[in-house]
DNA sequence: TCTGGGGTCCTAGGACCC
DNA sequence: TCTGGGGTCCTAGGACCC
């Protein structure tokens, strides 16, 4: 680190262990399981003659690509870059090409899950391709060799390829994980606490390279010489929290080995659902926009009603593209409180053609809307309302419920509201997506 | 022609209350 | 002339994650 005026290094020793260590059972272990590549590898999984070449999937509407395999990262192709930029290269290099299909990626996300639970004693699903594991107490375990028979398994019940990282926090965890897989040898799997020099491994490490410091604050810390998270390690949590933020300081100290960030078992309630789309072609008729925003509405109240919460809150957003040179760009939102909490999607959509109307401006090529619900509450402890007495709660728990179950059991869509309308070129393009293998019956692979 | 979607946490500042 | 202090709630915006 280069000496300057702004960041000055903490005189305090750096622990070696956490200082309450003497009143804890036993050292905190963390560790990280990712799935490699993981869209790419479940899209292998169905596909093995794609074992070895390249693999890409593109995200909603296939605007831009989001998942690449080794060998299609190896040509170069960046994360984010635009398809219709790189479809040149996508050609010349034969990479095979897949819409987004998460139906297939979830479920095969479940029995990664499912088989990791098996390791541990405690699990935090992080992602839909990530999970870190509790391994407190697992001292006196090669955690080298534990690790291996982790990915093997998993690899071999899940057809997933998966790597593994050790720490006493979770942030050294989510390193180890990445140095696993950027370092020849290590073959997937590292223990950072088994790490012989580790403020030398930390100084191969780009600042920006760590869990929790996104391109801005790299951007700042290196302009203050803060380069690589041996740095970041040495400079005062207490200076950080004040030119930066609490977040930061935290990332300071579990650096250092000072566990911050609790394994979170439970996924805690929900506080917003968001359903947001681009359109396939730009909408510029009021009646299309209004289905869109009412089949977005239809999505997210399912969200809800799967979760057995209630929204107090809604709000509807419209934009034109942010991309678009020869226009005007207009972006409006408008939200709403509801007389009473609900998840009944005849009343959300309502509302929310409601707050459409008073947005909507006649004239722009509109590009992306959506619908967010917020102020949830659980439906479980809902305050009663003294006035209203009808049986109208009821009523509308029982009919969206046969409205799910039916939804369910026969497929998307069996069921729809009129305001959805139908087909419409706004809906999203999925051109390249591939069969839902594992959740649709129609679609399972056959043997000839 | 064509550029994703869905979340979280934290802070600052204003409104309002006693 | 003089114009408190402490607290909560809400919102917008900025940062981050996958």
């Amino acid at each position: 680190m280069s000496a300057n005026q702004h960041i000055t290094r903490s005189d305090r020793p750096l622990p070696s262990t956490p200082s309450n260590a003497s009143e804890v059972a036993a050292d905190k272990r963390f560790g990280i399981v990712d799935c490699n590549n993981f869209y790419a590898s479940c899209e292998r999984m169905f596909a093995p003659h794609l074992i070895g070449k390249p693999v890409v999937v593109l995200s909603n509407n296939d605007g831009c690509i989001i998942a690449r395999s080794n060998e299609a990262k190896a040509l170069g192709i960046g994360m984010g870059m635009a398809y219709f930029k790189s479809k040149q290269l996508l050609k010349k290099h034969d990479v095979a090409v897949f819409s987004s299909n998460y139906a297939l990626y979830g479920d095969l996300s479940n029995r990664v899950m499912t088989v990791l639970a098996t390791f541990a004693p405690r699990i935090e699903v992080y992602s839909i391709d990530e999970a870190f594991l509790d391994f407190q107490g697992f001292d006196r375990w090669d955690l080298d060799r534990y690790g291996r028979e982790i990915c093997d398994t998993t690899q071999q019940w899940t057809g997933i390829p998966v790597s593994i990282g050790f720490g006493a926090t979770k942030t050294l965890a989510k390193l180890a994980n990445r140095l696993s897989k950027k370092t020849p040898g290590m073959d997937g799997v590292f223990d950072f606490s088994s790490c012989e020099n580790p403020d030398a491994l930390l100084s191969t490490v780009a600042v920006g390279d760590i869990w929790g410091v996104g391109r801005r604050w790299a951007d700042r810390l290196q302009k203050e010489g803060v380069n690589t998270a041996f740095d970041l390690q040495q400079c005062d949590p207490a200076m950080i929290k004040q030119r930066f933020n609490v977040v930061l300081a935290r990332t300071v100290q579990e650096l250092r080995g000072v566990s911050c960030i609790e394994l979170e078992e439970v996924q805690a309630d929900r506080q917003q659902v968001l359903c947001s789309r681009s359109f396939g072609v730009r909408v510029t008729d009021f009646k299309d926009m209004r289905h869109s925003v009412t089949h977005f509405m239809t999505r997210a109240a399912e969200k809800l009603r799967k979760q057995n919460l209630l929204a107090n809150v809604l709000s509807v957003h419209v934009s034109t593209s942010p991309f678009d040179d020869n226009n005007e760009y207009y972006s409006n939102s408008c939200t709403s409180r509801l007389v009473a909490p609900t998840n009944d999607s005849r009343e959300l959509i309502r509302l929310a053609q409601r707050l459409l109307k008073s947005i909507y401006v006649a004239g722009h090529s509109y590009q992306r809307a959506g619908v967010m619900l917020s102020d949830l509450v659980s439906q479980r402890n809902l305050q009663q309302d003294l006035f209203n007495q009808d049986d109208g709660v009821e009523r509308s728990d029982a009919l969206m419920t046969v409205l799910d179950t039916i939804n369910s059991q026969m497929g998307n869509g069996t069921l729809s509201f009129a305001g959805e309308g139908f087909g419409g070129g706004w809906r999203m393009k999925q051109l390249l997506r591939s069969p839902r293998y594992t959740t649709r019956v129609s679609d399972l692979k056959t043997v000839s």
